[in-house]
DNA sequence: AAATCGTGGTT
DNA sequence: TAACCAAGATT
């Protein structure tokens, strides 16, 4: 492959560094008493497989706080797989990617299966496969590679975000990453350490995180310097090389929040066929050309709930961006003039006083709805 | 295989 | 209406 001149020279290298300089307190890469495994020690693995999905495109401070809720809510893949999706969903709550949370309710009941009767909290019991490991919803290569390295220490490469930005750098790849993913995967399987599989791939990952940074790389304490193509050009900071930045689609959505006489707020539940699947929401809609934001929010409501509103007061608007587009939520308060609110386009709706919102699981554009909301509604009581 | 799927932090 | 993007998987 690459040559280098000596891939043990480079392993031990790494491990030096990741030994002084790397994260050693992640909560589910120690064992239950506290201690760092040593290498013939294997870890519970539901701790991991938690972690990991939940690590998916998303950094560890961000994921810290929701894995200790999570295994307080649901601290075995038992309790896991027995779970109702509302529960599943409130835990996931404003972390994002809620198919995430949906998989790996799915994979918990696969498990449930696989695991029978032997005991769960012995590593023994659980698959130490690659295979049987990606044929489960919600884990793809990487993660599996994760766990299985990280529960097992058994050596298996893997290729998340850190990972294919060092080695893209180190070789100084022309390729843009999607073209280039073989060359990686192969490079990462060359280079992991087959001893120390567990503390080489965390190595990797907390040099990306702490070193080899996307902006501002910290190329003069990096233990790999020297082997470092992009370093010796001087412009690590060019790689991997990015493709063409696209602009994205941009919305107006016009939400109605419909009170009715008991001071309760209209929601309904999102389809299984939508983003966001299960999420609860405000109703409302896209803007059409030409369309008053109002008349937007009088049309969905009678498409999506059968109902007539009228559009009393403008709550609160704010932009809001996903990862395919930017939307512009204009919120409204409204009066329901006739009708009973039916799931013609959701799962069902429900009437709920506004003090009650916090016990259903919503989108993060919708807790922006719900601020204003409580603001509103304490500056009626104070006037 | 390119598009899709969230959010919050950083620059 | 800022751009970028992080411990990816799925279709």
């Amino acid at each position: 492959m690459e040559n280098f001149e000596s891939i043990e020279k480079m392993r031990f290298e790494l491990l030096k560094w990741y030994a002084c300089h790397g994260r050693h307190s992640i909560p589910w890469k120690l064992k239950p008493d506290g201690s760092v495994p040593k290498k013939s020690e294997k870890l519970p693995v539901y701790p991991i497989l938690v972690a990991e999905v939940m690590l998916q495109q998303t950094q560890l401070n961000v994921v810290l706080p929701y894995w200790e809720n999570w295994m307080k809510t649901f601290p075995t893949v038992f309790d896991l797989a027995s779970a109702l999706d509302h529960e599943i969903l409130l835990a996931w709550q404003g972390l994002g990617y809620y198919s995430r949370a949906h998989r790996i309710h799915k994979t918990s009941k696969v498990l449930r299966n696989v695991l029978g009767d032997s005991d769960h909290l012995n590593p023994e019991s659980w698959p130490n496969d690659k295979e049987s490991w990606i044929a489960l919803p919600g884990i793809g290569r990487t993660t599996a590679a994760s766990i299985i390295s990280s529960a097992f220490n058994i050596p298996e490469a893997l290729l998340d975000g850190n990972v294919k930005r060092i080695l893209s750098r180190l070789i100084g790849s022309q390729e843009s990453l999607s073209k280039d993913l073989k060359r990686l995967w192969k490079l990462s399987d060359v280079l992991l350490d087959p001893d120390y599989p567990r503390d080489f791939n965390q190595a990797l990952m907390d040099l990306g995180a702490k070193i080899c940074t996307s902006k501002n790389p910290k190329c003069f304490c990096c233990p790999w310097q020297k082997y470092c193509f992009a370093y010796h050009e001087g412009n690590p900071s060019d790689f991997p090389i990015k493709g063409s930045r696209k602009v994205l689609p941009y919305s107006v959505i016009g939400i109605g929040l419909v009170f009715n006489d008991l001071g309760e707020v209209l929601i309904d539940q999102r389809t299984n066929g939508q983003s966001m699947a299960g999420m609860w929401e405000f109703p409302g809609g896209k803007q059409e050309e030409g369309e008053a934001v109002e008349s937007t929010v009088i049309r969905e409501l009678s498409e999506e709930l059968g109902i007539k509103v009228k559009v009393a007061k403008k709550l609160v608007e704010f932009d809001h961006s996903y990862s395919h587009q930017k939307l512009h939520f204009v919120v409204y308060i409204c009066q329901l003039i006739s009708g009973v609110p039916q799931p013609l386009a959701s799962v069902q709706t429900k009437w709920v006083p506004p003090s009650e919102l916090i016990n259903y699981p919503f989108p993060a554009a919708n807790q922006k709805m719900i601020s204003a909301i409580k603001d509103y509604l304490v500056s009626n009581q104070n006037p």
